[in-house]
DNA sequence: CGTGGGATTATGTACGTACAAAATGAACCT
DNA sequence: AGGTTCATTTTGTACGTACATAATCCCACG
């Protein structure tokens, strides 16, 4: 039995700090070291039994800091195999899509929102069809412009599924916009996105008041309660006028303090180059 | 005492499967009482122990089906005064914002790029300021242009931070574009992203083949190690011929299957509407 | 009447033990 | 040589127990 293989060096340094609980000590001293490459990609790491007896602590807690780390996407781990530094081929990131109303009221305008349309349909017939749904399902379809200081922002298209949001037909979302009274009327399970960029029609330049063709960011979500569609939705926003903005930290990285300087990085910041190379 | 408050009778009326572990069991049993609605916004669960011994299970593995769906955001709980169902407020969305030759290779195109341009500079010179970073710090900055079957599809424009990657001075990208390579060489532990749509400028529409003021959609990313700016990204793609696609699901959800039919819903669909409201 | 300080209650962490399940790798048999 | 079985390793789950910690509630005291 060999004592100590080459990995095992690097995967045994690491040292608790005796700063909150146990496992979160093992946590953030096995973190710190994939962060800093101290345990590259591919490296085994010791087993749960070896982890438990080298930093003095009992198997499930090496076991709950390790899994944790596998759940967030740092480890990997296989019975009998090992538990290995991941690829971290990690491409998604959490971008909130926040209500149109909190954003304004944020950055301190008056938010106000207009029902353009609001009419009882049918799935299958007038050149709609909702795919996720069988034909003639009841359909409520809104159309809702949203306003900050008095200027267009964003037109909402929606679609709401009245089998599953019976409640929905009483409605006149006069002091609820359509968006609030489903989150918090009905919860949702999963929620499928596209965001795209496209050029305002005459219809949208119209209501937006702005130019036809100008850039409008789309974003349309599907969300579903079990299985059971509950809404579709399209928001088109001005592209001059709305911005989607997100952070993305594991929540190792938050809970354990490991970025430095988190402080400050709100506010918009100047860009490099000259100018931000996208508008004239 | 009393034996049954009204709020336990509902929670407490989950059932357990047999199917799986026992934790996920319990997991399962009240994510689907809270999903169906059964388990209303602000109720109360019973405590672990009362949970654990109505469904003849140990303290700590009700504890480890509870914790989990509290760190998913289902239940929020405080020490002494209970577990209750967490009113979600679910705006955030995970939208993979894949690598670009990925997305060309899956949809079956030739996949290219050319770097533009490539130079070492200096932070705080020649109108450039990465306000995150020391002026004077010493930047990688690159121009790129990917294409797919030959047509351009995005350019990126990006700044690496010599500091934090020094390696990439004596890469010349030529095998492998500079996301990858950052993404192979360089963990990163928090992200910070904007989503915009714009109209193309002058130099940008004659880069990418399309008319001046198109709609562009401009993904920008702050990417940092343990508190170090690592790189600066925008990517400009243009806006009819790149979508950004992705599917939020709890982990309780997948892992335990509790939505239906998932299967087919990866293929385009038919929009509902006539056109899609957006282009002419 | 207000307030301060416990007793109480519920969650959080930790350890020991035990067994289950999966996957590997080696021995074995054909 | 090739495939199959089986012992072994490693992770995964489960239970019992114990104590720590936070927050609430309530009572006693000023």
């Amino acid at each position: 039995m060999t004592f100590l293989d080459p990995t095992e060096g690097a995967a045994l340094a690491v040292q608790l700090d005796g700063k909150g609980p146990l496992f979160a000590q093992v946590k953030r001293a096995f973190a710190r070291r994939i962060l800093d490459g101290a345990l590259a990609v591919g490296d085994r790491l010791p087993s749960e039994e070896r982890i438990a007896e080298t930093l003095g602590v009992s198997r499930q807690t090496a076991h709950k800091a390790i899994a944790a780390l596998a759940r967030e996407g740092f480890l990997v781990r296989r019975r009998k195999a090992g538990t290995f530094v991941a690829a971290k081929r990690r491409d998604s990131f959490t971008l909130p899509i926040p209500d149109i109303g909190e954003v304004v009221a944020e950055r301190g305008g008056v938010y106000q929102y207009r029902i353009l349309s609001r009419r009882e349909v049918v799935n299958g017939r007038d050149g709609l069809r909702w795919t996720d749904m069988a034909d003639s399902a009841p359909l409520l379809e809104l159309e809702v412009l949203h306003l900050a200081d008095g200027v267009p922002l964003q037109v909402e298209s929606r679609w709401i599924n009245l089998a599953v949001a019976p409640d929905a037909v009483d409605e006149d979302f006069r002091d609820t916009p359509p968006g609030r009274w489903l989150a918090d009327h009905l919860p949702w399970s999963t929620a499928d996105h596209t965001v795209r960029a496209v050029g305002a029609s005459a219809e949208m330049a119209s209501l937006l008041e702005i130019d036809r063709g100008a850039a409008c960011l789309l974003v349309e979500r599907r969300t579903q309660n079990l299985g059971r569609p509950v809404t579709l939705v399209r928001f088109t926003s001005v592209g001059a006028r709305h911005v989607l903005r997100g952070t993305t930290r594991s929540s190792t990285v938050t809970e354990l303090g490991l970025d430095a300087g988190l402080e400050g990085a709100e506010e918009p910041r100047p860009s490099p180059g000259s100018g931000d190379g996208s508008r004239p």
